[in-house]
RNA sequence: GGGCCGUUAGUCUAGCUGGCUAGGACGUCGCCCUCACGCGGCGAAGAUCACCGGUUCAAAUCCGGUACGGCCCA
């Protein structure tokens, strides 16, 4: 054993272990390994943003807690990183960098800034993680914009189109028109934003009487094919099924009833446009009603707008006002507050077009979607409901194309002669078809050679969402079932939509198998006033900078403590202060330890003559792996750290060791064997804490395993130590119920001496402590010594009566000293 | 309008497969330079566990309802 310094270093010391570990190749999972079971994570690959926010070290904090909480029960653990490099976020960012649009340069220059951004991001990410301390295997880092991992995304493509899971139609889906691309209903936001209610006179066919329609949309008119009421909405029953003359357009429409129509909302009579909504979607489709395509894919007002055609919908929507005015149709104006969906990664109202787009099957999935969502665990369990409602909530199949230029390719050709479409072979990916055609000599139909290639691309979730399947080594390893499904699948509850419900849909149509067999949800991190985290409310906290205060051992403490799993978590300062001071107690406490076991042989045999509050401790320190143990496994990451931090600093620090102390500083005066009880106890004891606390406080606890106990306990590495398992032969409950009485009589003088505003030190010439029992009066007698020097007490009787002096809390024993 | 979640001391948070003096942190108030630690120690005060009702011998914990707040969706 080497004494320890008095100074911690955290910058310098966690960089050490980082290094280290990476050097002893502890974070390596083994791929040649087929004795030890797997554990595999199936780290979500963020997205190059900037740097690393705390919500990020608080997922990659239970991340990590779980790859080393499984490493040292002897799992083999894949903790994998990749980089989802693709989408919109980065292609704005470009562009509004350098000023441009994306269609200004040609396509390849577009591309190659956009991967200088992403290299740029990913390595201010990366070394918050590093910094963080993520045990993760680092030899399989991977980024989805590189070929190499476009052809899996292309294999799974063509694989899905094999099995028809893959097709291409033309539906209505949710547009962006400023990036002038299709999203899906993931992408797409929901704003609360003020509107105008227009309540809009439509004459009755051959009529002077007219309909009033409240709309928040007049731009649609033109696109208006019904008016619908609801049926049992006596106000209109009598209208239904007549003509109605649509204003300003010189065009009738029916009046159609369906039960959807809220009699309540504006005037109980709507027009139903292609598309204002979706449900003018749901209802075109239910009532067959003709499409008028009004909205271009930039924004504008097509031919069908007659004389708006050409105008963007916000200046056609003030025209058709003024309009509708003018001609005395515009009955009247409100106010409303309404939810409206916007782009997720620029904010622009979307639009709902009919354009032809590729589509995977994904409804005719849900209800698998539900079994197997079932079928696990989640950590918290109420979470499933979030994948289950989603999943069940989706009216349309998942639109997988996109109209942009960062992203993987789409493998397919259409033949210009006859219009037959080409798919990849597999063995001509990774292939873009934009620059590339197929690798055939004539169409297979009709001997055509000249073939157009798709220019749309994959949405970025197409990359991310097969990532159980690549972790595991898919497709090129021939044992990657050996590592699917994945052994846990970490998830935010804002991604729950996304990460989650892709990936089960994605691998259950490609494999009938789901990916993962397990779920831990991480809430998000808000600010210090609870409000959501953002630079422009002040609360924000910049996570390289708390990282580089504070290290990363106290920041990981805030993570792991700071709340209950899947529930937002608000970043405060003073729980990482509270985390550093935790270490500091640690640091000191092992320090004094190591003083006081300089002597000691951790190897010696002899069989240590264990005291009542040896035992006491020992028997308690089962409890509390047991108990912990437990929480780990059922990710109560708070529950963990909070049980082993107070044990440490409460019951070993405050209790054991001040009630031990002096036997370990006069052996001679109690005995060998007792001294030697009492460091046997102090080094396990000790030792069980720092293993205990080794996943979420792995650099601290390394630095002391080494100096302390890397001889006596022969691990390389505290990280590679064998979890400890419950030892029933260590628990007494007598024992403990006696020390329990012992340190309560121990409090009571304590109490005492504060009350009367005595230092604690302060000799206490007599102290009489009379139980009501035999058994309570045995048990303080063999605690006697370690009272007596504990509480500079000069003589002690104990005695068996009625009560007098001082209760002691909860005890039938009273206590008189004389000070 | 629907779904899920929340409402616990001045602040933040845990507990919620029913039974504890409701745990912890920050803050507050005393006392103490006790030979590891004042980034410390010993003590103390502070909570009708949102509200109403029900089940139960027993509810912060289960059930129903109300109010307020959050997230997601229509």
């Amino acid at each position: 054993m080497q004494p320890m310094p008095k100074d911690y270093n955290f910058a310098e010391i966690e960089a050490k272990w980082q290094a280290q570990w990476e050097e002893m190749g502890i974070n390596r999972y083994d791929w040649n390994d087929k004795i030890r079971q797997p554990y595999s994570i199936d780290t979500p690959p963020p997205y190059p943003s900037g740097e690393l926010h705390m919500g990020n070290v608080l997922n990659w904090t239970y991340f990590d807690m779980v790859a080393r909480y499984k490493r040292m029960q002897g799992f083999n653990v894949l903790f994998p990183q990749g980089w989802d490099c693709h989408g919109l976020g980065i292609e704005i960012q470009v562009e509004k960098a350098r000023n441009i649009r994306k269609r200004d340069v040609p396509p390849e220059q577009f591309r190659e800034w956009c991967i200088e951004l992403v290299d740029k991001y990913i390595g201010m990410m990366k070394e918050g993680i590093l910094k963080l301390g993520a045990s993760i295997d680092w030899s399989t880092e991977y980024k989805t914009m590189n070929p190499d991992y476009w052809r899996r995304t292309q294999l799974s493509f063509v694989q899905l189109y094999k099995k028809g899971f893959m097709y291409q139609g033309t539906h209505p889906v949710n547009w962006c028109p400023r990036d002038e691309t299709a999203i899906a209903d993931a992408e797409v936001d929901h704003v609360k934003k003020e509107g105008t209610l227009h309540y809009i006179k439509f004459h009755l066919a051959g009529s002077q009487e007219y309909l009033l329609i409240a709309t928040s949309r007049p731009e649609f008119i033109p696109a208006c094919v019904a008016v619908e009421v609801n049926p049992k909405d006596e106000r209109y029953s009598k209208y239904v099924g007549r003509k109605i003359s649509v204003p300003l357009m010189n065009r009738e429409v029916t009046i159609i009833a369906d039960e959807a129509v809220d009699p309540k909302f504006g005037t109980g009579a709507m027009q139903i446009c292609t598309y204002g909504d979706k449900e003018d979607v749901k209802t075109v489709i239910k009532h067959k009603l003709p499409v008028i395509r009004l909205i271009n894919q930039n924004g504008q007002i097509s031919e069908a707008g007659c004389k708006y055609a050409g105008l963007y919908v916000n200046q056609a929507r003030a025209a058709i006002v003024k309009d509708l005015t003018e001609a005395g149709l515009l009955e009247k104006s409100e106010k409303i507050q309404h939810e409206v969906g916007v782009c997720d990664r620029c904010k622009t109202l979307v639009e709902i077009l009919e354009v032809k787009q590729w589509f995977m099957k994904t409804m005719e999935l849900t209800a698998k979607v539900e079994e197997n969502a079932n079928a696990i665990p989640w950590y918290p369990d109420y979470m499933r409901n979030r994948l289950i409602d989603w999943a069940k909530a989706l009216d349309w199949d998942w639109v997988i194309s996109r109209q942009r230029l960062f992203a993987t390719p789409i493998p397919v050709w259409t033949c210009k002669g006859c219009g037959e479409l080409v798919v990849a072979e597999e063995s001509w990916l990774p292939i873009d078809p934009k620059l590339e055609g197929p690798h055939l000599e004539k169409c297979p139909k009709c001997g055509g050679k000249d073939f157009q290639g798709e220019q749309d691309v994959m949405d970025t979730w197409m990359d991310s969402s097969i990532t159980c399947a690549v972790h595991a080594g898919w497709p090129d390893r021939a044992d990657w079932r050996h590592l699917f499904p994945a052994s846990i699948h970490p998830s935010g509850t804002d991604i729950i939509r996304t990460w989650a419900y892709y990936l089960m849909v994605r691998h259950l149509a490609l494999f009938d198998e789901r990916p993962f067999n397990s779920v831990l949800i991480n809430g998000m991190v808000l600010g210090a006033d609870g409000r959501k985290m953002s630079k422009s409310l002040k609360n924000y906290a910049a996570a390289p900078e708390v990282l580089n205060k504070s290290g990363a051992d106290a920041v990981r403490q805030w993570a792991a403590g700071g709340g209950a799993t899947g529930s937002d978590i608000p970043y405060r300062a003073q729980d990482v202060e509270y985390g550093r001071r935790f270490l500091v107690k640690l640091w000191n406490a092992s320090g004094f330890a190591s003083n006081l076991l300089a002597n000691f042989d951790p190897k010696s045999i002899t069989t240590p003559d264990y005291q009542l509050l040896d035992k006491w401790i020992l028997s308690k320190t089962e409890n509390l792996t047991k108990k912990v143990t437990e929480s780990f496994e059922r990710c109560q990451f708070n529950i963990a750290i909070e049980d082993i931090r107070n044990f440490t600093w409460h019951v070993l620090c405050d209790f054991y060791v001040e009630a031990v102390k002096d036997r370990l500083y006069r052996p001679e005066a109690y005995g060998e064997a007792n001294a030697a009880a009492a460091q046997r106890t102090l080094y396990e004891v000790l030792y069980r804490m720092l293993q205990l606390l080794a996943p979420v406080i792995p650099h601290m606890t390394e630095e002391i395993y080494q100096y302390m106990y890397k001889d006596g306990k022969g691990y390389p590495s505290i990280q590679v130590s064998a979890w400890p398992k419950f030892n029933a032969a260590l628990i007494d409950e007598a024992a403990e119920k006696d020390g329990d009485l012992v340190t309560a009589v121990m409090s009571e003088i304590r109490r005492d001496k504060a009350e009367n505003k005595k230092p604690l030190n302060a000799p206490i010439q007599n102290l009489t402590v009379t139980a009501k029992d035999e058994a309570a009066a045995q048990a303080i007698r063999r605690a006697e010594a370690d009272i007596k020097a504990t509480l500079k007490i000069e003589a002690i009787t104990i005695q068996t009566g009625s009560a007098d002096g001082r209760q002691v809390a909860q005890y039938e024993v009273y206590i008189k000293p004389q000070y």
